[in-house]
DNA sequence: GTCTATAGGAGGATAGAC
DNA sequence: GTCTATCCTCCTATAGAC
């Protein structure tokens, strides 16, 4: 326990640049957002950053830390819960996929504190080309992932468990789309009906539909309207 | 008409750059990867690049112009077909979505003529926080999405157009991380099964799924397991 | 059309005073 | 802990020779 005028002094500075980095980095992404941009939104110093997080890697890794922590543990308490009521018993998936996306949900809908932000980023995070951030995700995530994945391998016991992580990839593939793509929608979707409020149970009946499907209703492969060729260039910006 | 010597002596400096840059930017990102890192890669002088595109945004553009015409017109043309062999009658939604997904997934496993790469850059893309990409995309999907979006109106009359809207933006963000996130999925799931001749009839089965889901089997909000509240900093580089 | 050379600025990181 | 000042790398873009 250090003294509390001092954890209070330095926190202030450190929690105005995680707050100010969430959000450039939600904006701009990783390299566009720079540590310059970050600080002066922040009104500290350059040097302060670097002396709180040194690297701007470091300070990214922070800025995800403090969040996922917050997400997967909730979403570790809601399926101990869970487990422990049915005592044993498999899970319903319609509940297993609630207690793993609400939390995601709840966050992205959580505009005072800055989930909303955070989810966002989130969303990009995932498909980030930058390999340490794919990495540290990957690390973030194993844990409760492979719990959920057990608890839904016991809850559809027809479903091959490869079947079940593809399932589960694609899922968050919605979602991902759903809390971050929204504003990628609009242009393309104008009218569209966008109530937040309605956004949760639309989501919710999708995933449940998508991993109850029956397996392999498709033909073995499908037959693609689509010729491989090399492309021939069109478009040149100059004559 | 110009000359045919002079057309081919353009083109092999314009595509190299090109394909050089195609895989950069879905390797590295827009702000990631450099022109110099494109140009020299491609053997070629980095003014030249500027010459050929004046600006690394036009660049993009042209990365994303070549595909974007091939995959979407290649999807008109599947509902064209589909539509007229119909004669006016309603299509089983499985055809819509192969027709829609199904140039996306050829495309995706066409690694000979670099398909491969420009779908993963895709697919990060439609997050992708730089807002003249969002709009650009935008801009090239909303025709041919409006038409798909008609088709499956018309193929599940029970279902209002404001949910299929988003089923359809739900589905594209499964397709995305299906293809663009195998890279991100393996480290999370050693040992998974990842056959690429299996991806397509396992996302299209689970496609399927979500798009005939019954609506709103949820209740009318997800109770989420997520107390909102104020995130304290955790982490510190420093001591 | 393609090159060399360079302008002109922004980037992350650090040393050292306070 | 926080500041100023600075290093050095890297960027996009362009002017002008060939």
């Amino acid at each position: 326990m250090r003294k509390l005028a001092i954890e209070t002094d330095t926190r202030d500075t450190r929690e105005r640049i995680l707050e100010e980095a969430e959000a450039l980095f939600a904006e701009h992404g990783f390299d566009g957002a720079s540590m310059r941009m970050i600080t002066s939104r922040a009104g500290v110093n350059l040097a302060a950053a670097n002396y709180h997080f040194r690297t701007k890697e470091a300070l990214f890794q922070a800025v995800f830390q403090r969040r996922m922590d917050q997400l997967n543990s909730a979403r570790a308490k809601a399926l101990a819960e869970m487990e422990n009521e049915a005592a044993g018993g498999a899970l319903k998936p319609s509940r297993i996929l609630e207690g793993f996306f609400g939390p995601a949900l709840a966050m992205a809908t959580d505009t005072e504190h800055g989930g909303h932000t955070f989810m966002r980023l989130l969303g990009q995070t995932y498909t980030e080309p930058a390999q340490f951030v794919r990495r540290f995700l990957a690390e973030e995530y194993a844990d409760v992932m492979h719990r959920y994945a057990a608890a839904l391998y016991k809850a559809l016991p027809g479903v091959p468990v490869a079947e079940i992580l593809w399932r589960l990839h694609f899922m968050m593939g919605a979602v991902s789309y759903a809390i971050s793509g929204i504003d990628a929608l609009k242009p393309v979707m104008p009218g569209l009906d966008d109530d937040p409020a309605k956004l949760g149970p639309r989501l919710m009946a999708f995933l449940l539909g998508g991993l109850r499907a029956p397996l392999a209703e498709f033909a073995p492969a499908p037959a693609a309207a689509f010729e491989p060729r090399p492309v021939s260039s069109i478009n040149a910006a100059n004559p």
